[in-house]
DNA sequence: ACCGCTTGGATGACATGTCAACAACTGGAC
DNA sequence: GTCCAGTTGTTGACATGTCATCCAAGCGGT
């Protein structure tokens, strides 16, 4: 490990920015999302990943590596989901040990309430401040960078 | 509320690329960061924020406005970094209501043993992947976000 | 000096996330 | 069939973050 190469100013401003950007992008859209919706961050997230499917209904550890969620976070979040009635959980006919998490009717409502308002944020705070060069420019970006982690994770060789 | 507009197929990628990557980035810089140099990604912009501080002491409510995290959080978390000797609080003589958190000397050795090692995981996951041109757009892309959420928070007027 | 209003920070109750153990089950080797 | 390593999901203890509340101190008008 010789000497460290540090960001240079524009390396910097854009880190420093990405980091700020998040924290408070962040802030403002759960809280929209809690006052208009009723629905923390994460619970947005779990239903509208199983509203996006065919039988609104998921294995845990599917939905688990679908959010990159450990799977004790998962089942913990669900318990207190399922407590509101957002959703419920049923056996695996197919595999004892398993268990599919089901969108609820309340589920559902729940997410097609909150989405317009969510998207609708998503836009004012962040895609409609963009060119469109700068929107295609994120998309590339981001997406070779999760490729990269990605593949850290399950353990594709490097470069 | 009229009919929502949704978002088009590319902004739709670069809004999942940027949440993915925000998840991914954080869980390995997390990973390594405490791995590396026991210290948590919070623990570190803390001792990273005193430490680039003149006289390596800041007051609480600075610090909090600074980092974007509540008082209480700050405090919180400033009873558990005290308590394993990374900083240390004092009282403020001109205002008898107010502390400082000053860097101790652990802290300072903390924050130089992990700096390479975060600002070269920094690199290898984000800032080496980008083109310079996109360096330069990520920076002027999150400052614009940045500005305008500041300005909703301080309660600036709409444009 | 007195009063009420604000501010800085601490605190306790509670919500959420992490980590290590665990039981139930699967599926392949033999 | 029996064994056993690996997988699935749950659980409890603990770390962390949030929220409402509190206290002490400042600030400003009278």
């Amino acid at each position: 490990m010789g000497e460290p190469r540090w960001l240079d100013e524009r390396e910097d401003r854009a880190w420093r920015g990405y980091r700020r950007m998040r924290r408070l992008l962040d802030l403002e859209l759960a809280r929209e999302l809690m006052q208009d919706a009723g629905l923390s961050e994460p619970d947005y997230d779990v239903l509208s990943d199983l509203s996006e499917t065919p039988d609104q209904r998921l294995r845990l550890s599917e939905l688990a590596d679908r959010m990159l969620w450990s799977r004790s976070r998962l089942s913990h979040h669900l318990t207190r989901m399922q407590q509101r009635g957002l959703v419920t959980r049923e056996e695996c006919p197919s595999d004892g040990r398993g268990a599919f998490v089901v969108l609820s009717p309340a589920g559902r409502r729940a997410i097609e309430a909150a989405a317009p308002g969510h998207v609708a944020a998503v836009r004012r705070h962040l895609i409609d401040l963009l060119t469109a060069e700068e929107v295609d420019a994120l998309g590339a970006l981001t997406h070779r960078v999760v490729d990269r982690l990605s593949g850290r994770r399950t353990g594709r060789a490097e470069v």
